[in-house]
DNA sequence: TGCAATTACGAAAACGTTATAGCGGAAAAC
DNA sequence: GTTTTCCGCTATAACGTTTTCGTAATTGCA
């Protein structure tokens, strides 16, 4: 039965479309017997109703999207996942779209979605701070609701969710400090994301407080190849300088730092004490296991996609540039005490 | 200029609807000269086609569909990452849904999809062999391209892509036997999947070709639970039939073998030797490195995703129940041996 | 020069919904 | 007993495209 439609199935009834139509949309100007009547032949045709249609009608439809930076990256899954939570329970369809860190791809995104298919957007941002101006662009275009979680432009009016980056990696460098290292380094990102500023100031306000001295090349800015890591970590380590703690920002860094310290024979945590912010599950059994601040990835996608769907059904809620902050969890393993 | 339309850019034009139409669409009815003005009123404008409209009338889009298992699994974040990588090519939107290995949400996604948002839909199926039905009543009903990768229905003929899980389960058992394993076991699904019968197929042949019994409790089948394999695993390593070899099917299951080794004690790979077969980043990294066999799962994503849009474009590609087959690749690492 | 073929466009009918306005008839109000 | 209200339903016009068919003007061909 491929195909049928709602002219049809009123054709079948004796009924008008308008009546059918408002039969299955459950309006109250229909009798109960009809909407009976109806809903059983639709069930028993499986009538669809086709949401092109129905999009075009509305001008408004139950699809979302997410633009993310990374999907093999266990926050980006996690938080994925997180969303699909929620969306999937609501009946809504989501889109998913990976920019690659490419500030280029993400704009042509943007542009694409203007075309008006989706009703809403999640997005953790892939540009640095200055090159906001496409989200701005795109929410006047399309006066779309959007939520924007953990890499967040800061700069700009919109609903986002967090988690408490600058606390938590103010402690997890207090924690290195604590145990004996007087020269950590933060691997940071390339681009100058709010997400990573918040962690440096934490960790530069956690040297500060213990009396140690903050200098520009304790942030070692690393790449998004792999190969290309390897080699500035292991020039890095075979230094005169060579750092006795570090706090990798980033999940990929700090499996690269893995590899380089075990080729180098750079012994963690004696010879340099390591804390890793990101969500892998091997963390407990690398060799060795490596302390974690690990961020609340499955929560903050689920929030996210609750805000947006709110918008969207604009239920109660008005406005949004509501900041929602979850708490990341510090783990302390091998990697910062034998 | 929200919402600028087809009408509006021909009423400036001076010219009609359909000719716009033709001009935006590269018809051979348009002169070069009034495509060129057409297009150019376009652009300022900032003008993009209403997809549902288009779609309503062509009965047709550019959107297609992943339903995967999990997504928190580098085997799919990496598949996902190479759809998406051809997908976006080709500028078709790509929708997600996770099944969370539910057969009734596997259902329950077909059904809904079969009202028409998607031209095509690219699988990894998360039932056992008995309960592919759905996916055929699915064809049925909507007659939409369908490309099946990795988990696939074996018993439909429906286009597929795999990898050599029978030869490399062979060879990974074989080198199991060769370092010394008398009573290896293997980690299974619960459900029964084809892809993880060719592996047991492949693990007996290896068993057999060395002289070894094969016993049922040689496999073992795990729980989606993480907790439930750990306590069923430590139960397994506490009785007197101890196994000295593991071949782990699955990430998760390495993971949780892993943590029951370190916290029993058992010395990995003096004790029991261990493969994997999983695409994790990790693995060269645990304690002790782990030994995988890894498929190629973005290429898998890939092949499934050009052929996927091949069919919907129907360029050249007629009929379709393809196999391509991909290559697992084997790793030997610390878990073989010390 | 005469006729067919081609070129470049327009009118109008789809595609399958939803929303607005309206309309009989019955119940309620005066 | 007339007017008003409400109930349950229908007719019809959107929504923004694409496509089919038609047509006037131009070109090609003999």
């Amino acid at each position: 039965m491929k195909g049928i439609n709602m002219i049809q199935l009123a054709k079948e009834l004796g009924l008008s479309v308008s009546t059918v139509s408002k039969a299955l949309g459950d309006s109250h100007e229909i009798s109960a017997s009809t909407k009976k009547r109806v809903n059983e032949l639709a069930k028993k045709y499986n009538y669809k109703p086709n949401p092109f249609a129905s999009n075009l009608r509305k001008k408004k439809g139950k699809q979302i999207a997410i633009i993310i930076p990374d999907i093999v990256n266990n926050f980006f899954a996690l938080a994925v996942d997180g969303i699909e939570h929620v969306t999937m329970a609501k009946n809504y369809d989501t889109f998913i779209y990976l920019t690659h860190e490419s500030l280029e791809r993400e704009k042509a995104l943007l542009e694409h979605l203007e075309n008006g298919l989706i009703s809403g957007l999640i997005i953790s941002v892939s540009s640095g701070r200055e090159g906001y101006g496409h989200f701005q662009e795109f929410y006047e275009n399309t006066k779309l609701p959007m939520v924007f979680f953990d890499r967040v432009p800061d700069l700009l009016q919109f609903p986002k969710v967090i988690s408490n980056n600058y606390e938590s990696t103010f402690d997890a460098t207090a924690r290195l400090i604590k145990a004996g290292c007087k020269r950590p380094i933060f691997f940071s990102t390339q681009e100058p994301l709010f997400t990573n500023m918040e962690r440096i100031r934490g960790f530069q306000a956690a040297l500060s407080s213990a009396g140690l001295l903050f200098s520009e090349d304790m942030i070692v800015k690393c790449s998004y190849d792999m190969d290309q890591n390897y080699s500035a970590l292991r020039k890095i380590f075979l230094s005169k300088k060579r750092p006795d703690g570090v706090f990798a920002s980033i999940e990929k860094f700090a499996i690269s730092l893995y590899q380089v310290c075990k080729d180098l024979e750079v012994n963690i945590p004696r010879d340099v004490k390591v804390i890793g912010m990101n969500n892998l599950r091997t963390a407990a059994l690398l060799s060795p296991s490596l302390s974690t601040v690990s961020q609340p990835s499955f929560n903050m996608g689920k929030e996210a996609a609750t805000l947006l769907l709110k918008m969207i059904e604009k239920k109660t809620y008005a406005a949004a540039n509501d900041i929602i902050v979850l708490k990341n969890e510090l783990t302390i393993r091998e990697s910062l005490h034998a």
